[in-house]
DNA sequence: TGTTTTCTGTATCGACCGGTACGGAATACG
DNA sequence: CGTATTCCGTACCGGTCGATACAGAAAACA
């Protein structure tokens, strides 16, 4: 899409790389938790070549948002295309205790942790996130209905209540484990959760 | 506690009025969220009021908390009172959907809307929070062993697990709630979380 | 080498943040 | 009435926010 420039001073730093660096910040932080000196130092570069590059933080954000899809909350799309409902719901929660209690991330969700309440400044972006999260209560929606219509799910099953008792299970356990939850106690919370599943 | 006064002008502003205002909009808008302009003007007084009678905005923010958890949020206590495990959890349960959907309430639940990432300015509150969820945790617990020594649940079953499963329940609620879950959907996935209930 | 183009870094912008100094207004005491 | 005490309202503080102007540096072209 977006043609290689050649002439002109190239830029000193890679951009997937400072992509990275920023999503890790506002995962931890949050979209209005972060600033702009916190970006600029994760992503080691300076200001103008953060707007250079990205536009403006809200741009950066949504781009930060698209990175996470593919890359850490990725396990949803392999998750969503399991042969049986039950195990797209089982991968679904365990990706998740996984995402979420994984060392080496910021711990809990990017899309929860980022933004549920806000002043005018992070509105659009609250507005984002709540379409996002309501979007993959969709996906999993479909998912189900096709599960039904398989007969891999009772045909009285509701898709819509269970797709949303399923998100819910997955942003709950985004709270607990911004509060702490360890990813045992969290395993042992799908357990029961799986319990309550009509498989 | 705070002795009333008659000498010196008397305020002309009843002070638990302007509290269940700056809670409205805290619950609204989140702690980082709400500017002391956003609450002046819904307390409506002006901001030296508001710093002489609550002191600062995060003293009057844990003001705000206190009154939320005896006001809009006390249906916790009269919910672990119940005599078996089934009700406290039924009732929990179905009061964390009646306080999020509540048409007069702002939607959503203040201690998750309020904050859960944050920069370092509401590092502060952040924790408080967290702390706050947590006690909420090991109040359901205490209660569950009771429960348990009581004969009311399995003599195996682990009140720590169970614990963290209703409160992953109702914060998942809070985050359907905040992108727009109704009632009627969150009554239904009640139903489901109750099925995995060993009651 | 000279020109053009693009990126880097400093220094700064206006707006808003939470918080407060200070003078006038309103009441209780004497 | 005078005085002490408390509250109200304006006007302002330093700090931080997101965003940018501008000049110099580094590359591709001629």
């Amino acid at each position: 899409m977006e043609r290689t420039r050649t002439v002109g001073r190239p830029r000193s730093f890679d951009a997937d790389d400072a992509l990275d660096r920023a999503l890790r910040v506002f995962w931890r932080k949050g979209y209005e938790g972060t600033s702009l000196p916190d970006l600029t130092m994760a992503m080691r570069i300076n200001r103008p070549s953060m707007y250079a590059a990205f536009g403006n933080k809200e741009d950066l954000f949504r781009k930060v948002l698209d990175r996470y899809d593919s890359g850490p909350a990725g396990y949803t799309r392999e998750a969503l295309e399991r042969p049986t409902a039950r195990e797209v719901v089982e991968r679904l929660l365990e990706g998740a205790v996984d995402l979420l209690t994984h060392p080496r991330n910021p711990g809990g969700c990017l899309m929860v942790q980022a933004a549920l309440a806000s002043g005018k400044g992070g509105e659009l972006i609250r507005r984002e996130l709540a379409g996002r999260r309501a979007a993959g209560v969709a996906a999993i929606r479909r998912r189900l209905r096709r599960a039904i219509a398989e007969g891999d799910l009772p045909r009285d099953a509701d898709a819509g209540v269970l797709a949303r008792f399923v998100a819910t299970a997955m942003h709950g356990m985004a709270v607990q484990a911004a509060s702490g939850a360890s990813r045992k106690e969290l395993r042992r919370v799908v357990a029961m959760f799986l319990r309550a599943w009509p498989s």
